[in-house]
DNA sequence: GTCGTTCAGATTGTATAAAATATCCAAACC
DNA sequence: GGTTTGGATATTTTATACAATCTGAACGAC
């Protein structure tokens, strides 16, 4: 994944970079119109590569762009959101099952120490580390399945769902120590080389994540 | 899909599609290194709209950009290959349980004429043809599923796939007679209703043409 | 002879400025 | 009163111009 790449080397992809932050940690909400030179002045650059970080956001599906009238953070419907979970619980166990094999030991000291910080952070409420933590898991689980196209595609569908995924975690403590349970759980699944189990549970997992999520929006919609 | 909107507003789009087309077609081979200057002065416009083309085309995964070097028509390897075919054979399958049983008469009479058209073609040897038509009838067969994301997900795996499968179209008539007897029989399943019936021959149906590819490629391969 | 360096040429990336387009509000018309 | 047409404003889109970066080859040192 581009931003996965350490050395940014064009304005473009640094704003690209600064947005997705911005966008994926819900500092710019949906529907919140992206306006290019407002954008161009806060960064300090032109609009030019404002414009390209955009376009590349498009293709990721964190932004909306209409010809000639602007860009705004894209929201997901519900039947949206529940269905990039079905894409992911299609494709993660999939993922694993090649993966999962092919850990290191450097993978599960990784794992590992995710998994610990993530116990340290339930505490301390960090909503933001909980969601990058959350990616972090699912990246290091999947990373040495050598599929790099469907690597890809799950990379976009996690950074889609995270938002949500997030919302719903920060409302919700059973729903945190629920994921780290099962977290913990696939984990020693995969280092105990059960596969099949570790990928039906990862399937479960997500199902499960998706269903809690969408009970927490229509919940949610209706309060309002 | 933006592409398949029929009125393009701004030039970066229009450029977009063009350089779509011709990457599709063939016209653009492989590694050809697409300079922005040349582009600009081919089509009559400046080398703005041209980048934002470029970078469109990129998250399409047609083009490869490399900062401060340029962009090249991006090549699949072998495995790439594959890997884009077993995602088609997990998701086309999963899309279509949706789509059949909604399917509306009009669809039926769509796809009965890209079958009648695509044995005219046959005969005729438009190799160009036979690629529209064969994502044409993908994409009608899937339209009804109602889930636009994976479909999206679909349609540019279909359009990375495209440029292969016509390559080994074009040179084995075999493959296209199976494909044809395939294409036939899919559709009938669907109209009577056998919708697990089908979803399984899709699957077969992909893992089939991807297999062949993989053949044709290896022994092509070799001869060089 | 091989390696490192420097410099010219080409190409991409960015900034500034001009053109195109959509939105909004008021005035005229039915 | 409601609808529509016109122009003003704001925003995006494109073009031109300039700066930064890379590539490749010639040159010299070891």
């Amino acid at each position: 994944m581009k931003h996965a790449g350490l050395a940014v080397t064009t304005v473009a992809d640094q704003a690209a970079d600064a947005l997705r932050r911005k966008i994926m940690s819900g500092e710019l909400a949906e529907g919140f119109s992206l306006r290019q030179d407002a954008l161009a002045a806060e960064f300090g650059i032109s609009r030019i590569p404002v414009r390209e970080a955009l376009v590349q956001l498009e293709g990721e599906g964190l932004v909306k762009i209409v010809a000639h009238k602007g860009a705004v953070v894209s929201g997901l419907s519900l039947d949206e959101i529940s269905e990039l979970f079905m894409l992911r619980s299609v494709l993660e166990p999939l993922l694993l099952k090649k993966s999962a094999p092919k850990l290191t030991l450097e993978d599960y000291a990784q794992l590992d120490a995710i998994l610990a910080e993530y116990k340290v952070e339930l505490r301390a409420q960090h909503t933001t580390r909980w969601g990058e933590l959350n990616t972090r898991l699912h990246d290091v689980l999947l990373a040495r399945a050598d599929q790099p196209r469907t690597a890809a595609i799950v990379a976009t569908l996690l950074q889609q769902t995270d938002r949500y995924t997030r919302m719903q975690l920060s409302l919700s403590a059973d729903s945190i120590r629920q994921a780290q349970h099962e977290h913990e759980e696939l984990v020693e699944l995969c280092r105990s080389g059960d596969v099949r189990s570790a990928a039906s549970l990862l399937k479960r997992h997500i199902e499960h994540a998706s269903r809690d999520l969408e009970r927490f929006i229509l919940s949610n919609r209706r309060a309002r």
